[in-house]
DNA sequence: CGGAATCCGCTATGATACTG
DNA sequence: CAGTATCATAGCGGATTCCG
């Protein structure tokens, strides 16, 4: 069979496991994430109390999960100053910054169309 | 009102219930409907068995579930010719179009940073 | 061919209590 | 203050079968 395996004019690249949109979805997906990074990018830099008051309806365990993904993932700083009490500040990384733009067109969009 | 009640300085507009960004993400969310949205772009028009096998991995209960929902939601556009067999193509609505270059970026943000 | 109807497990999410 | 630790639950997503 000299044919190539393509039954269909579709792209892997588009809409396979490989897909870098299906990636970032995975990053920013879920809940709460987005609005946590905008909340920060807002604020510039927050304290977690600051963040569990702000995002209407989280709680300490998801905050606590999506923030630790979120750091992991490059998108997230956190800093720990151990005064007493503790205090933690959280701040977005250039490439979280650099997101924030789409994710504004992306609420324009919604704006004037839902 | 000569008073804004925010006891943060954070706004209700970006975290709220009412923001359009977390609007958006409830549609364009979940795993398959963005690459839904890509397969139909690119081909302009596809028929649902050519979608069942585009998608990578999708099965039929979601298919249809979200081809149903993406069509309540206007994104795309369901057309049905009763031939025999049937046949049934589906397509972008304007609205989902105008979406296409900002969901581009953020793929583009994501092969750039992921 | 293009779905609908069932049934079901898993994982994301949530409530509550507790700790360094 | 800034989280963990448990435990519970809902609903998303999936496998299979059936239908016009």
């Amino acid at each position: 069979m000299s044919k190539i395996a393509k039954k269909e004019p579709l792209c892997e690249e588009i809409a396979g496991k490989g897909c870098s949109l299906k990636k970032v979805l995975d990053i920013i997906g879920g809940k709460w994430k987005i609005m946590i990074l905008c909340v920060i990018d807002y604020n510039e830099v927050v304290r977690y109390g600051q963040l569990n008051r702000a995002v209407d309806g989280i709680t300490n365990t998801m905050l606590a999960n999506s923030l630790k993904e979120l750091e992991a993932d490059g998108l997230v700083e956190r800093k720990q100053y151990d005064e007493m009490p503790v205090r933690v500040e959280y701040n977005l990384t250039p490439k979280a910054k650099s997101l924030i733009p789409i994710l504004l067109e992306l609420k324009k969009w919604g704006e004037e169309n839902l």
